[in-house]
DNA sequence: AGGTAGACCCGGACGC
DNA sequence: TGCGTCCGGGTCTACC
């Protein structure tokens, strides 16, 4: 499941890849419904242009094709593979952009979730919070918002709108590190506490960048770079998908927050 | 304001 | 083994 360190991951791997700066060639196009606009006009606008940059924001992704933005969001199977044109086409691979040096990118996704928009500019994400990895994650704007929030403290780390790039994943290990419960309300942390959360979430962030990224399992779904290896964070986590605290040993609870699973110590993690 | 439910998807896990 | 069912995950929209 991309979040912050898996595109992250990704960007990396593709500024430093064979596709970068080069041109594109021709565009295939299998899954109309992952794209934002008629097909053969979204060939059009990307053929014949140049992949200058490759950006991110949160979890989104971003082509820079001189004059033009192709902003991909993997959602949770999304994928994309660097491949030779000459390699035959796979199941799930709905999207493919040829490159003047025999090269592709595919963009593979076994359950359709992701989307990938073309844009004039980069407006659209103005509404995202700032970016985990950039400067305007700081520290005052952090806390002034915790403290005029009444939702639980995992809810609101999940709001890209707060902060853009965690997920389910990265926001249980940060909760853990900081030793937060997940149903904890924002305004109720402390400024220690929140000073500790802040540096939470950039150690893990930074931490799972290093190790390439969390891969969950071993299908074809689970996260993998786009040269189709899998990351390694997996083998670091503290309490997601983990049966005992690595603290005390107790059993690790679950709970759905926001419809959505929670690990966590209920010994080491306050209320 | 915050919470919740449904929509989008379908592979894979689970139950019988 | 094979079938059926349901879950998960990020984000948006609608509604309470």
């Amino acid at each position: 499941m991309p979040e912050i360190a898996e595109v992250e991951t990704i960007k990396n791997d593709l500024i430093s890849s064979a596709v970068f700066g080069q041109k594109i060639v021709d565009v295939k196009v299998y899954a109309s419904t992952l794209i934002n606009e008629e097909k053969t006009n979204f060939i059009k606008q990307i053929k014949n242009r140049y992949l200058v940059d490759v950006l991110r924001k949160g979890k989104n992704l971003i082509f820079d094709l001189d004059s033009v933005y192709l902003l991909i969001h993997l959602k949770m199977t999304g994928h994309i593979f660097l491949k030779n044109q000459k390699d035959k086409l796979e199941k799930h691979e709905h999207i493919v952009i040829n490159f003047e040096n025999g090269k592709k990118l595919v963009y593979y996704d076994p359950r359709r979730f992701g989307k990938l928009l073309l844009q004039k500019d980069l407006s659209i994400l103005d509404k995202l919070g700032p970016d985990i990895l950039s400067k305007d994650f700081v520290f005052d704007h952090f806390y002034e918002t915790l403290k005029i929030k009444r939702k639980k403290i995992k809810t609101l780390l999940l709001d890209q709108h707060f902060i853009a790039g965690l997920g389910n994943i990265y926001v249980d290990e940060v909760l853990f590190l900081s030793k937060l419960h997940p149903g904890k309300i924002a305004d109720t942390v402390s400024k220690k506490d929140a000073k500790n959360l802040f540096s939470s979430i950039k150690e893990i962030t930074l931490r799972a960048i290093k190790n390439r990224g969390t891969s969950l399992g071993k299908s074809k779904s689970n996260f993998a770079s786009i040269f189709e290896d899998f990351g390694n964070h997996q083998n670091h986590l503290l309490v997601h998908t983990k049966k005992r605290c690595p603290k005390c040993f107790l059993k690790i609870e679950k709970l759905k927050i926001n419809q959505r699973t929670s690990h966590f110590c209920k010994n080491c993690q306050k209320l």
